[in-house]
This record gives C-alpha cells, sequence and structure tokens, in this order.
DNA sequence: TTTTGTGCAAAAGTTTTGCAGATAT
DNA sequence: ATATCTGCAAAACTTTTGCACAAAA
C-alpha cells in the first residue's frame, strides 16, 4: 500500500540523520551504495535536475529537463529513479492542483505546498503553520494528516493584487 | 486560466442562491435551459450518477457508472458535461490522492475533503474547520485558499486502528 | 560475476479535441 | 431554424511495465 511500483528495495528505515542544510550528492551516492544500489549517470543527471527546481517540480518536467541536457534521457528511467529516492526519503510527492505528481526536494523539516493556480508557482511551508489544522483533524477524527503529501490551492497575494486593480 | 476546456458559455454570475437542503434535477434542469443550454438524457444520467455518490466521485468512475446503466456513455460526454456543471456551480473538483480528478456535489457551504491514503474513502469536512488555516495563511502571506479545492491526504482513524493492533 | 539499472517499446489510464451528424428549444 | 450536444475516433499526456542488454560494484 505504500509504493506504487515493484522493485520496493529498501527497508523503511531510511530518510534520517540528514543535516538540515546542504546535502550534497556524494552523500545521495554514498547512500545508494550502502544499500547496495547503483550510482549512474542517469541518476547524476536527474539529481542536478532537481537541484535546479527550487525545491518543488513534477515529474514530467524533470523527464523535459533531464531531456534538454541528454536527449537520451528515457522517462522510464527518470519515473524509477523518483521512485528510489523517495523511497530513500530525499524526496516528497504530493499533487499539485492540476493533479499531476509533483516532487519536493526534502529540507531538514516536512513542510507542506501552497500552490498558486493563477501563476501555478509553489511555495514551502513550515509544517507548523499546519499544526492547528493538522492537531484538529487528529483530535476531532482520529485522522492524521499527511502534512508532506498536502499542497494547498489558491490564489497568490502577488496574482490577487493583479486581479484587483 | 479557468476553464481547461473550451466552450465556456457560461457568464461567471453563477453558483448562488442555491438552497442548501435539496437541489433537485428539476433545479439544474430549469438552470440550464434559462441559459439556453439543453438537457439531455445523457446529462439526466449523468447526474443520477452523481447522485448516488455520497457526495464524492472520480471523473473515470462517473464514466463507468454511467456505463454501467447505458453501456453507450461516451467519456467525452461525460467530461463536457462535469464541466459544464462546474461552471454552473453544481460541482467542485479538486485531485485526490493519487492525483486524479474527484468531483464533489455541492451543499450549500463549501467544505474541504480529507482522502484517507489507506483504504482511499474520503470525507467532507466544513470549511469552519480550516478556518485557522485559512486565516493564517491570508494573513501571514495574503494567500487565498480555494478551500472548495483542498483535500487532504491522510490515514483515517479506522485505517490507523488496524494497522497498530 | 552477480545484481541492479537502462533503454526500448508497448500499454495503461485519464482527459482532451475536432468534426459531422443528431437533438433540444 | 439554429445553436447546442453527442458519438466517434483519434490524440495528448502522464505514468507503468516487461524484457533483453548494459553497467556498476
Amino acid at each position: 500500500m505504500s509504493g506504487r511500483r515493484p522493485g520496493a528495495v529498501l527497508a523503511g528505515a531510511a530518510a534520517r540523520d540528514r543535516t538540515s542544510t546542504s546535502r550534497p550528492w556524494p552523500q545521495i551516492r554514498d547512500e545508494l551504495r550502502v544499500r547496495g544500489l547503483r550510482w549512474t549517470p542517469q541518476r547524476r543527471l536527474i539529481l542536478d535536475a532537481l537541484a535546479e527546481s527550487r525545491g518543488h517540480v513534477t515529474a514530467s518536467e524533470i523527464v523535459e529537463r533531464c531531456r534538454a541536457r541528454d536527449p537520451e534521457t528515457t522517462p522510464s528511467t527518470v519515473y524509477r529513479t523518483l521512485d528510489v529516492l523517495e523511497e530513500l526519503g530525499y524526496l516528497h510527492h504530493s499533487h499539485g492542483a492540476d493533479g499531476r505528481e509533483e516532487y519536493h526536494v526534502l529540507p531538514g523539516a516536512e513542510h507542506a505546498h501552497l500552490q498558486c493556480i493563477r501563476c501555478g508557482d509553489s511555495w514551502e511551508i513550515p509544517a507548523a503553520e499546519t499544526s492547528g489544522l493538522v492537531g484538529g483533524l487528529a483530535r476531532s477524527r482520529g485522522f492524521a494528516v499527511d502534512v508532506g503529501h498536502l499542497t494547498i490551492a489558491g490564489t497568490c497575494a502577488t496574482c490577487a493584487a493583479a486581479a484587483r486593480p
């Protein structure tokens, strides 16, 4: 019920002990190797694409970005790598206002996302800002919110201002 | 930036003056006619399918449900009708935990949704329960949350209990 | 050398579109 | 009569899968 695709080679004890500062590729490369997984040029490329993503991108955007650098890039490889990285705990995905998979490079702390339905831009917000909601739902309904998967759609300040002249 | 498909024949002044109690098809039929739109057997069928949906269904589920009653049903007709109904204000759509379009029959008041990532079931929650979050984001960032589009993923009480024996 | 990853090709699933003909008003 | 809808067929997209070969450790 957790991973969507087969080949879930990873144990559950991932995504821990990462500094909240920089998480350079060498670390990921090592973590892959420790787990008996491989460090390949394709994976490096995908990580690079993620790096220039200010924290969030859709899966297909990553495919395109990789293709831009290396036209040989195959979608399946990208999707499979994203899965692995998510299992490792380096990424989270949620679904944007249009329903497409949106990946987020994990910072030290868990966070939710805000996405503007006008400009499409999105921002991270600290989980703390959702604590009222999360706590309330837990108390009233025993519902455990998956904050990392939470994408809140709406209109950003800039777009709202532009719409009201 | 609003409608996804062309043919947005409807003016902006929709979705008003509906009672918070029952909204039977006759009313929708009349509203369609008033706007110069048509009341067809297919649309009736789609409304029926929506009626037996306890408030929320994915678009493709509606297609299947219609097909169950009338195998002649065409997906395009369903999708187009859902668009129209949304423009009329009788439906809202958001995206479930799996990213698929999820339609909600509008009650009198706007509401958000909770969806369990285990059992897939979902529930409506009154907008009031999100007011803390909504107000906070408005105040701190000028972000206007689209509550009707908000689907909160997580684990429901039942599934959480089943997981912890 | 063994296991994992890649590329390819094909499929699945959802949603969109163009158009000719049918239908509601 | 005429503008709206439907059905069909095809396409667009995103994502998934199976398999043989290539590559990493």
